[in-house]
RNA sequence: CGCGGGGUAGAGCAGUCUGGUAGCUCGUCGGGCCCAUAACCCGGAGGUCGAAAGUUCAAAUCUUUCCCCCGCAACCA
């Protein structure tokens, strides 16, 4: 059954250094379902955010030289600049470290506390004495070496807060059961339940006394919340849960005509799937209708990392390919679900290969023609005048319901995927009715009206399923295609041969083709920090 | 036995859940077209779908075992 409402989420970043593709990767991604929803006329409301306490945060301000709120009140600006830049359409934006969720935070925990759910317990670790930190088994290796200063490290106990998670095992697994799509892909909950599940899972630390920076409990100031109490619940505290305006709460959480979807990367998928249903079932509310873990996006050979010298930064690539293009290519060439690499050559490859060749050349040589036979005006749509144009006519009425149906399972890449071959279809079909040679023909205008009028209406649908991708580029295709006003409304999608009677204006080629040996060697310097 | 992902044409990938003629982009070879962005369209060559065994009328797809690569565990979605 289709939901009317849609809210959804990326994780909140963790603001202690610049951001990267990686980010960029799942924020644009989410984007371009939140867009999505939106164009078909849902109401959504999209969230993304700053998970802004803990110790990395103390002592990377530290070292800069400032309190620890002036350091992430820097590094957020930079988030803000980034999703301004990639055109990113979220509704709001949570800070950690903003009253509305300190506040809520607070109360939640005291509630949990009052129903029992949690205790004050020792947490037992590997504790460095110099950098007053603690590091979990795997962490210090077998050596019991401190990450991060290379110094031993010792097993040493402190006062801390613990969430009982035994208690919501199996409330859990029968949620698992109960609501079959919650975890997407459906591997990732299969590792769930082996990897930590059946193992026994252990209580959840949930405060730390080693440092300050973070939400002072109420009942025990000395202690702060840790970490993934404080970074989860955003997703309700931005709704106003608990608060003096608890509407949008009302409205995108706890309304079952809302589907609620949180889009998070694997190496977070544990606390996602297991404790955040848990802290829901604990404060008695509903919990996420699906999460969508996705893939990595890594460089070529490795991992990115700042080390490796491998680091996409998404301003320049944005600056120089443009916003569309890098949208593009992140969406397409990345399964979603999966781990992709990025590398320049295929960047290079997918932009001209599916917007400069395929798109862009479609609408290109069409607006010509158009304005060659037609004078600048599509004709009127009369039907199927041949075999061809009840093809093509067929094929994007199929791809219509094809993109929809792929979109809201989230698989964004086959959706786009499916526009493409659209487009290739109309292209090929250039080459089946000739136009050319129907110009000649004086007996052949009719079917020269009819080629010019179910190209135009290709381009406008492809245009269109593609305007959640292509935030720039989809208007300026609309604008030479002559498409206003209530054409500019998904609805038509439905309505082939709704272009017509409008008059094209030929502009600039919508994506130049890029000259690969000169691109790909800007985007290596680019990788090189050149 | 730490956990996870992957091994499909020269390169990069999809397909594996729900078994049924092996697909896409690029490259390559040949042809077509001339409306268009040296683009577009058609065709060819190129694959024992990592290996083996099993289930089946039928396996890239399901089961089992093995081999190899990569990521996490250290900034990092």
């Amino acid at each position: 059954m289709e939901k009317k409402r849609f809210y959804i989420t990326t994780p909140i970043y963790y603001p202690s250094a610049r951001l990267h593709i990686g980010h960029a990767y799942c924020t644009v991604l989410t984007d371009i379902f939140a867009r999505y929803k939106r164009l078909r006329g849902f109401e959504c409301f999209f969230l993304t955010g700053a998970d802004e306490h803990g110790q990395k945060i103390e002592k990377n301000a530290l070292a800069a030289g400032k309190t620890p709120q002036q350091f992430v009140d820097d590094i957020v600006e930079g988030f803000h600049k980034l999703w301004t830049l990639l055109d990113i359409s979220n509704d709001d934006f949570i800070r950690t470290t903003q009253e509305r969720h300190v506040k809520v935070v607070q109360d939640i925990f005291s509630k949990m506390l009052a129903n029992d759910d949690i205790y004050l317990g020792k947490y037992k670790g590997w504790y460095c004495t110099p950098c007053e930190a603690f590091w979990t088994d795997t962490q210090v290796g077998t050596d019991h070496i401190c990450p991060d200063c290379g110094r031993p490290v010792q097993i040493a106990e402190e006062e801390a807060y613990f969430f009982k998670t035994k208690k919501y095992v199996d409330k859990l697994l029968k949620f698992y059961d109960e609501n079959p799509k919650f975890l997407v892909p459906e591997s990732r909950k299969n590792e769930m339940i082996n990897t930590f599940i059946k193992p026994g899972l252990d209580d959840l630390c949930v405060s730390r006394t080693s440092f300050s920076w973070g939400i002072p409990i109420r009942e025990n100031p000395k202690h702060v919340i840790y970490v993934w109490l404080d970074a989860l619940t955003n997703y309700i505290t931005a709704l106003g849960y608990d608060s003096d305006h608890p509407e949008l709460f009302e409205k995108f959480w706890q309304d079952p005509e809302c589907e609620t979807i949180h889009i998070l990367g694997a190496d977070i998928t544990r606390f996602h799937a297991i404790y955040w249903p848990m802290f829901l079932e604990s404060l008695g509310l509903r919990k996420p209708d699906r999460e969508f873990v996705h893939g990595l996006l890594m460089m070529k050979d490795s991992k990115m990392s700042k080390s490796k010298g491998n680091v996409v930064d998404p301003y320049p690539l944005v600056e120089h390919f443009g916003l569309d293009a890098v949208r593009y290519y992140l969406a397409r060439e990345i399964t979603f679900g999966q781990d992709g690499s990025f590398s320049p050559e295929q960047f290079v490859e997918r932009v001209n290969s599916d917007l400069a060749n395929s798109l862009g050349n479609l609408l290109n040589r069409t607006v010509s023609m158009i304005n060659k036979y037609f004078g600048g005006v599509v004709p009127a749509y009369k039907g199927k005048v041949t075999e061809f144009d009840g093809n093509l006519e067929s094929v994007a009425n199929e791809t219509v319901k094809q993109y929809e149906s792929l979109m809201d399972d989230l698989k964004i890449t086959e959706a786009i995927s499916v526009v493409n071959e659209l487009v290739n279809r109309a292209n090929k079909y250039i080459d089946e009715t000739t136009p050319w040679a129907l110009a000649k023909d004086d007996s052949k205008q009719e079917e020269l009206a009819s080629v010019m009028n179910h190209l135009a209406n290709a381009i406008y649908i492809a245009g269109m399923l593609l305007k959640p991708v292509l935030t720039r580029a989809s208007d300026k295709l609309f604008a030479q295609l002559g498409v206003t006003g209530d054409l500019l409304k998904y609805e038509n999608v439905y309505k082939f041969g709704c272009v017509e009677n409008v008059t094209v204006n030929k502009g600039d080629q919508l994506f130049p083709r890029l000259d690969a040996a000169v691109e790909v060697e800007f985007i290596q310097n680019l990788m090189a920090g050149k």
